[in-house]
DNA sequence: CGGCGCTTTGAACTAGTTCAAAGCAAGTGG
DNA sequence: CCACTTGCTTTGAACTAGTTCAAAGCGCCG
C-alpha cells in the first residue's frame, strides 16, 4: 500500500514538471537536462484525462501533438479498408503514443484508452522548432523512433511464431518486462484489454486466448482472474517462448493427477 | 529498351545529385529544394554496391548511417535470442533502411541484399547537424519516420488475417504497389528472395507459400515462372484481400473443367 | 430483477503444418 | 560436355493445432 497507480484527484491544471514525474526517466525527456529539459516541459501540456473506452485520437484525424502516457494504459487499433480491425499496440506510462502521425501529420490509428489515463501532450511544431534548437531533443526523438520500431519488430517477431501458446507466452512476458521497467511487481499483470483485444494483437480467436488462460492456469504457471494476471512461473513462460517447453504446456492433458479417467 | 533497371557500369565514385537520381521523389531528400538539398547531398556518400547474399549491416554491430535503396532490393532479419529468424521487411529503391538504429546507434536487425544493390549513406552525425539547421531536413526525416511506422503496422495488419490466400494476396499486393510508385510494371514481380523468406514474412510453412504459388497460377491469378511472377487478374488479389474472393479460391478444386477425375 | 457484454467451454471441422521425398535449375569439376 | 553436387521448390499424405459455431456462465449496471 501506498504505491498504488491511481492519480484520481490531481488536478488536471496543475502540471508536474517533468523531473518530479516518476517515469521522467522511461519518457521522452530521459537524457535531457538543466535549462533544455526546463525549455522541454514549458512546451507539454497536460490534458484532461481520457476516459475508459474513450479515444484519445482517431485515424484520419490531424495530428498535431505527440502523446506520452503518464498513467493508465491505452491501445492502438488499425482499421483496414474493410470493417475488420487490428490491435497494433498497448501502451504503458512512459511510453510515446501517435509517433505514426509525426510525419504525415495524420493519425495512421485510433487510440483508445483501457482505463482512465492521463497523457502527456507535445504539440509538433513547438516540438520540432525545439529539435532545431536542442541537439538533446533531437537525440531523444531518435531514441524515441528506436524504441517504437524495436517494439513493432518483436510485435511482428511475436505473430511470426507458429504455436498459440508461444505467442501467448511472448505477449504476457513482454507484457511482465515493461512491468518491472515501471517499478511495478512484474508477476501481476492488470490487464485493461478484453480477450478480444488480446487475441487481435497476437492472431488469434478469441477462444483461443481463453483456453490459453486456463491452460496455463491450470499448468499452475499462471493465477488467473478475470483480467488480473499472477505470473507463478516465470522461466516456465521463458521456456514455452524459447520453444523449450516442458513438455506438459503442449497438451494440457485432460487427465488429472490420478489419471485413469480419459474423458 | 532504354528502361531497364541495372546500372552495371556505373562507378562506385561517381556520386550522382539526389536531383539526377530516377527516384528522387520518393527517397529521403523529397521536399528539399535549391540550397537545402546542396546540403544534403554533400554529405550523401556512396557505397560500393552490395552483392547478393551479402550483409548490408549486422544486428548488433553499430549504427552511424542510414542507408537508402538506390537500385536493387534487400531484405531485413530479425535472429531472436533463440537461433530462430523473422523476416520484417524487404526493401525496394527509394526506401530507407535500418532506421531502427538512428536512436540505439546499434543495428536491430541485419540487412542483406537480395540482388546486386547500391545503397546511398547518410552518416547520422552529420545528418543529425544538418537536422539542426535545416527545417526541412527535419521534416523528411519526420516523414520517414511515419512511412517506415505505416509499414511495419500495414505488416502488423498482413500477419492479423486468418487466411493463408488473405495474407499471400496482400503481399503481392503491397508489392505491386510499390513497382507502381516506382514506374515499374505492376504486374510482373521479379522477387529476388525465397519462398523460405515470403513465407517467414507472412508468418506461414515454405510448403504452404509454394502451394499458395501454385493455386493462384491454377486459378489464373498469377503467372508464376521460378521467381518473376505476372500478375493476371489484380482485382482478383485485391477481392480475396477484402476477404470477398470468388469462392473458388478457398479450396482450388482438383477437378478441372470437365471434372470426372477426382485424382 | 433483467439485460448486456465479456468469457468460458464443448464439439466438429478444416486450414495449415509437418514429415518425407522427388523435381529442377545452376553451378563445379573432371 | 557430362556426371555430380547443392540449394531451392514443388508435391503428396497424414496429422493436429487452432478455428468456427453454438451455447452456457458470469459479473455488472441500470
Amino acid at each position: 500500500m501506498g504505491s498504488t497507480y491511481a492519480d484520481a484527484f490531481e488536478p488536471a491544471s496543475l502540471r508536474q514538471a517533468c523531473t518530479d514525474c516518476g517515469i521522467y526517466e522511461l519518457c521522452l525527456p530521459a537524457g535531457i537536462a538543466g535549462e533544455d529539459l526546463r525549455r522541454l516541459d514549458s512546451i507539454l501540456r497536460d490534458r484532461r484525462p481520457v476516459e475508459t473506452g474513450h479515444a484519445l485520437f482517431h485515424a484520419g484525424s490531424p495530428c498535431n501533438a505527440l502523446h506520452m502516457v503518464r498513467s493508465g494504459s491505452l491501445m492502438s487499433v488499425l482499421t483496414t479498408a474493410m470493417g475488420d480491425s487490428q490491435v497494433i499496440g498497448f501502451h504503458l506510462p512512459g511510453e510515446i503514443v501517435g509517433l505514426d502521425g509525426i510525419g504525415t501529420l495524420v493519425h495512421g490509428c485510433t487510440t483508445v484508452a483501457l482505463e482512465r489515463s492521463r497523457v502527456c501532450e507535445l504539440p509538433l511544431p513547438r516540438l520540432n522548432e525545439l529539435a532545431g534548437k536542442v541537439p538533446a531533443v533531437r537525440e531523444s526523438l531518435n531514441r524515441l523512433v528506436s524504441r517504437e520500431l524495436a517494439g513493432e519488430h518483436a510485435h511482428i517477431a511475436l505473430m511470426g511464431r507458429r504455436l498459440a501458446h508461444e505467442r501467448f507466452a511472448a505477449f504476457l512476458l513482454s507484457l511482465s518486462l515493461r512491468y518491472q521497467r515501471l517499478h511495478r511487481d512484474p508477476n501481476v499483470l492488470r490487464l485493461g484489454m478484453t480477450r478480444n483485444d488480446i487475441a487481435s494483437f497476437l492472431g488469434l480467436a478469441v477462444e483461443t486466448v481463453s483456453r490459453l488462460f486456463t491452460r496455463f492456469h491450470d499448468l499452475g504457471m499462471l493465477r488467473v482472474q478475470r483480467r488480473v494476471v499472477r505470473i507463478l512461473d516465470p522461466a516456465g513462460l521463458e521456456a514455452i517462448c524459447m520453444g523449450t517447453q516442458p513438455e506438459d504446456v503442449e497438451q494440457a492433458d485432460i487427465r488429472q493427477a490420478g489419471g485413469a479417467g480419459l474423458s
